[in-house]
RNA sequence: GGGGCCGUCGUCUAGCCUGGUCCAGGAUACCAGCCUGGGGCGCUGGCGGUCCCGGGUUCAAAUCCCGGCGGCCCCA
């Protein structure tokens, strides 16, 4: 494994695949197995999101994976947006379909024709759901394990309310779930607004998350879009409000990136050892390692079996396999677990254990009774650790050439913008690749010229390479 | 969207340029046995390969040609 910042491309496929967190040999293109240890994060991801949801007034739907092509249809942005990138059945019992199904890049189309049949009164409203799913796009671009797939793993949330206002303020719900979230999980993240050419199709707001890459790329792992009438009138999904009229609901979604968030946990977190996850997303809290030495063995065993039964149930797992204690430290390491707990000769005769923790690599010798105690505040002071990261990623700059310059460091950066995409465009031709990601969310309005053409600016955007 | 590199036991790889000496060699992993044990330890034996797929050239193809599939990198 390269060390991760020299080579951060070869470090990242190395970590997934030799802490087996997800395999890429399966062979269709873009298309990943999550393995146990994978999977087990994803499932805490899952839960994670999706109890926050149901706190918000969720509720948690199944829609089918195909989606027929009249309803794909509907919405003429949105199928513009969509089109090349879509996957479609159209052979079946070994003939032509006569009319193909598409299968579903993401489904409002498959959710909007069956609110239709569902909301009638404003006392339907708000009606707020989601589902966990796959979808699947059929990305030309080169694809990346987690970052790019054509199939990848999501929430998505699809939710109707009576105004415009209601829809708002969810809107708002959303970015502060998120941002919790995300902080919570160490994951440094900007939101974003993004630009008018930018939006989802169909979208009249679109807000993304963007975690921040040790590349100094910014990677999109949720989007929140407001979505007016623009769906409701087409899906002719309507209500009869209080005084008596009919009228479209509004509606938004969002869609959070499990695939990709465990992607930039894996990035984000983890140095030249491995990985590290963080202990709330970790299936087991950690690992014991016996060192057995000749003649103590059995003592030493015996030692690490009371030790074991102290330690909080199913939480731990204990390697008593034939490896080296070093090829065990190796491993848990890799695969980042949180907390190894050594157990030697030492330890048994001593009456202690050491506790080894992953974020900071420091090992630390405790008594054997305060060993539970020990364990939690370690936990308590990891979880800590994870959310005093970020800021200070982002560089301000006035012009062209701090523009260029900056870029070249690799930053994320803050300038103003007169809102065109000639400009745009200038600067991803001149920084190799910058893209305005759009407006920080809540940011303050820009006094002055757009950094790059001089002209009036409208706001302040940020500028970042992205996946 | 443009360009480049690559695909050989489970994994990594030698061999390819210059076709035959290769029913493909090594390392690692795995299995058995020993030896060890505080950061990938050592010894012995064993298991393991449709040379990505399809076609073509040739007396002969892992090797040359064409197409496909898959992966990686760089640029826009």
């Amino acid at each position: 494994m390269g060390p991760k910042k020299k080579s951060f491309s070869e470090w990242y496929d190395y970590v997934l695949k030799e802490g087996e967190f997800i395999d890429v040999r399966y062979g269709v293109k873009g298309m990943v197995v999550y393995r146990p240890r994978g999977m087990a994060i994803v499932s805490r991801l899952y839960q994670m999101f999706e109890s926050d949801l149901k706190e918000r007034g969720h509720q948690q739907v199944l829609f089918p994976l195909m989606i027929g092509l009249p309803s794909f249809k509907k919405e003429s942005d949105h199928i513009k947006g969509f089109e090349e990138e879509v996957f479609m059945v159209s052979r079946a019992g070994g003939k032509d379909l006569d009319e193909p199904m598409i299968i579903r890049p993401t489904s409002e189309t498959a959710f909007y024709p069956m609110f239709e049949l569902w909301i009638s009164s404003y006392r339907d409203l708000p009606y707020r759901t989601f589902q966990s799913v796959a979808v699947y796009r059929y990305e030309t671009k080169a694809t990346r394990p987690l970052f790019r797939g054509r199939e990848f793993l999501w929430i998505e949330t699809h939710n109707l309310f009576a105004s415009e206002a209601d829809a708002i303020k969810h809107v708002r719900d959303d970015i502060e779930m998120m941002s919790s979230r995300l902080s919570e999980l160490g994951i440094p993240y900007l939101v974003v607004k993004r630009e008018p050419y930018d939006r989802f199709p169909g979208a009249d707001q679109s807000y993304a998350y963007d975690a921040i890459l040790p590349t100094g790329e910014v990677l999109q792992v949720a989007t929140t879009h407001y979505l007016g009438q623009n769906f409701t009138k087409p899906f002719e999904v309507e209500y009869l409000a209080e005084n008596g009229d009919k009228q479209y609901a509004f509606s938004t979604t969002l869609g959070i990136g499990i695939s990709r968030i465990l992607g930039a946990l894996v990035s984000c977190h983890g140095d030249d050892n491995g990985a590290y996850i963080p202990p709330q997303l970790s299936d087991r809290l950690g690992v014991v390692v016996p060192i057995l030495s000749g003649n103590g063995s059995s003592e030493v065993m015996q030692y690490v079996k009371k030790v074991y039964s102290m330690l909080p149930g199913g939480q731990f797992l204990l390697d008593d396999s034939e490896l080296t204690p070093g090829e065990k430290y190796y491993m848990s390491e890799l695969k980042g677990y949180p907390l190894r707990i050594e157990i030697g000769i030492k330890e048994a005769r001593d009456s202690t254990a050491t506790i080894f923790r992953r974020d900071t690599r420091k090992r630390k010798v405790v008594s054997l009774d305060s060993l539970p105690r020990e364990i939690d505040l370690t936990v308590e002071e990891m979880k800590a650790n994870l959310k005093t990261e970020a800021e200070g990623l982002i560089h301000d700059a006035a012009s062209r050439e701090e523009i260029i310059e900056l870029s070249g460091q690799n930053r994320i950066i803050r300038a103003n913008f007169c809102g065109k995409k000639p400009c745009a465009d200038g600067i991803k031709d001149a920084t190799g690749g910058y893209e305005v990601r759009g407006e920080l969310f809540n940011e303050e309005q820009p006094h002055g010229a757009c950094a790059w053409c001089g002209e009036k600016a409208v706001r302040k955007v940020i500028l970042a390479k992205a996946y």
